[in-house]
RNA sequence: GCGCUCGUAGCUCAGCCGGAUAGAGCGGCGGUUUCCUAAACCGUAGGUCGUGGGUUCGAAUCCCGCCGAGCGCACCA
């Protein structure tokens, strides 16, 4: 484990015991609330607990009389200079700087594995994301979900968690239906006939000429005039197939692989829905009845009729929710149920899905189902990734099929590059809107983060170059650093800096906790934005220079530090599937 | 009408399962600058955290009402 604040949290639970043994603390006490974490303010200190404040209620102690007691407790650590109660009963902890020299050590032992954790102790997740319909080449919408399921897989990964990147086709509805007629009225187009524009409701886009060409050449006219009855199923997979290996293709391009691939229309074939509903029809959990239209928008062909219900709402949505399509097959919500139960069987309790913001009046009704085919067990938590604003400059970039404008991710890859793809999509929150500016993205300015956050790793590398050539017999490996004497870091934004790389863990422990890839990247600006500071100091203070020829011993434990932040900045690029580069071109 | 997501500085957004004077970038204002190859750097102003209650030692954070925005609302996915 190398969350300093979880070590320490260790330490503070442990001089709280010492305080029960000698009768100063009465027993008993709840200590799960007992935080470590940093101070807002870095003056008052390295770590601060609110020990005393949770606890004197409890303890039957004023808060700044059991924090004194504590502050005594925690003095005979080692590593703590000096410790302070403050404000209502905080107790703030300072740490030596040896302690940080030490630190930074472990980071360059660690090398990019800093901040890899036990956290997850190999507890297993199910990370479901893209499962774009397989209808057409993804835009880039689909990219963000695809980017956020990557990075949150990987993030949980690192935080030491067992994950499986999955996906989900949906090849079962009308939508692929649709897509086999939209690829056999290419096909007959490809068999010479002159048709007119694509009918309604089918998918006119140019990418089924290709597969229709395709099969037109491997299987001749043979369905060109025969009964739609005979082809649909035939085309369909063909269409299918056809459309998932572009997917794939533009997955590959954004670097996104999956482990597992589960068809909706293999599972039903596999009785997976009516062996899940029998499970809920044995429980009780489905009944015929009638829906109440919605209040204030009733839909102008509603009809009163009796449906298959799930009571979802015995499990916290707002209504019952139909199984049963009118025509006797399965709902979506249906096959998603057995979905969700096959997952659930294969040994994921905690479920993450990654969806489109559109579908997050689906989120409760899932969760309901989960919640009754796991016996409350399974977990599942949904994230919703709001739209990309695709910009130009700062003008909207509008995309329309009929303009012929349509961007797909594949054109925004092969424009701006996958890693800045990747990062872009990082920037913020799943649940907020997302601007996507093609020209700002490559700018190499302040502003823009993936040049930020690279030009560190790329300055790191760059001083790194210097010093070979400076001290050309210096063994300047991580290894070689970790070994150096590092007392002349005594900087305070030298030391300011070392604290952030060790405070590192945290990070990523936080970010896999709450599952959001996007703290990574505000972490890795931050330490960006304290590495050129530093960088910038030794402009005007020459003495402040990471590299200095007449001190070979001072450059040496500044490189540790250098070096320590290239690690760190490619560990945090690595969680993104971004390769950080080592010079800037 | 109901549900979901959200509402933080002029703009774009952070704010870590409640914590100590609310942060960053851009823009504004005022300076500095060709320097370890580095496309700049330093300083400064600026916020009733939509609003009204509640819980708490303590609320931007949790709960309720209201206002506003986006998304969704039987049988599409």
């Amino acid at each position: 484990m190398s969350n300093l604040f979880r070590i320490f949290q260790g330490v503070v639970i442990e001089a709280l015991g010492q305080l029960q043994a000698q009768g100063k603390l009465a027993p008993g006490l709840d200590l799960d609330k007992v935080a470590v974490e940093p101070p807002r303010d870095p003056s008052h200190g390295d770590l601060a607990t609110n020990a005393a404040l949770v606890l004197s209620k409890g303890a039957g102690m004023k808060p700044r009389d059991l924090a004194l007691a504590l502050a005594d407790a925690l003095k005979a650590h080692g590593a703590v200079v000096a410790v302070e109660v403050a404000g209502p009963g905080f107790l703030n902890l300072r740490l030596g700087d040896g302690f940080w020299r030490d630190q930074l050590r472990e980071v360059l032992k660690a090398g990019t594995a800093w901040g890899d954790s036990d956290l997850g102790q190999g507890q297993t997740i199910n990370v479901e994301y893209v499962s774009a319909n397989p209808t057409g080449p993804m835009h880039v919408g689909h990219g963000r979900g695809a980017v956020v399921g990557d990075a949150l897989a990987a993030l949980l990964e690192k935080a030491g968690f067992q994950v499986t990147r999955e996906y989900y086709i949906n090849d079962a509805g009308a939508q692929v239906e649709a897509l086999a007629r939209s690829l056999h009225y290419r096909y007959r187009e490809a068999l010479g006939e002159t048709l007119g524009p694509m009918p309604e409701g089918l998918y006119p886009g140019d990418y089924l000429m290709a597969p229709a060409q395709a099969l037109a050449t491997s299987e001749g006219a043979r369905w060109q005039k025969a009964p739609e009855a005979d082809w649909l199923p035939h085309l369909r997979d063909r269409a299918v197939e056809a459309m998932m290996g572009l997917i794939k293709e533009d997955l590959a391009a954004l670097g996104v692989v999956h482990a597992v691939f589960t068809s909706e229309r293999k599972l039903v074939a596999e009785g997976a829905v009516d062996r899940a509903l029998a499970d809920l029809e044995s429980r009780g959990l489905i009944y015929t009845g009638v829906l109440e239209p919605p209040k204030g928008k009733t839909p102008e062909d509603w009809e009163p009729r009796p449906q298959t219900l799930f009571r979802a709402t015995q499990f916290g949505d707002d209504v019952d929710r139909p199984l049963k399509k009118s025509d006797g097959s399965w709902t979506y919500f249906a096959t998603d149920i057995a979905y969700h139960k096959d997952k659930f069987e294969r040994g994921f309790a905690t479920m993450i899905d990654v969806w489109g913001a559109d579908h997050g009046g689906y989120v409760k009704r899932l969760q309901a189902a989960v919640k009754a085919i796991s016996a409350g067990v399974g977990e599942l938590d949904v994230k919703l990734c709001q739209m990309v604003n695709l910009l130009k400059d700062g003008e909207p970039y509008k995309m329309s099929k009929r303009a012929g404008t349509f961007v797909t991710l594949r054109d925004v890859i092969d424009e701006v590059g996958k890693d800045v793809v990747r990062f872009i999509m990082l920037t913020r929150k799943n649940d907020a809107h997302l601007d996507f500016d093609l020209v700002k993205v490559r700018e190499q300015s302040r502003d823009n983060p993936v040049f930020y956050v690279q030009y560190a790793h790329a300055r790191a590398c760059s001083v790194m170059r210097h010093a070979a050539l400076m001290f050309p017999k210096a063994d300047l490996s991580r290894q070689a650093l970790a070994q150096a004497p590092l007392d002349g870091l005594a900087d305070a934004d030298e030391l300011a800096l070392i604290k952030a790389l060790a405070g590192w863990p945290r990070q990523i422990e936080a970010a896999a906790l709450a599952h959001e890839p996007h703290r990574i990247a505000y972490a890795l600006q931050e330490i960006a934005a304290q590495f050129h500071g530093l960088w910038n100091k030794g402009r005007d203070a020459a003495h402040l220079r990471f590299l200095l020829p007449d001190d070979p011993a001072l450059s040496m434990a500044r490189l540790a530090l250098v070096q320590g932040v290239a690690l760190v900045v490619a560990s945090g690029l690595s969680v993104f599937g971004v390769v950080p580069v080592e010079e800037m071109r």
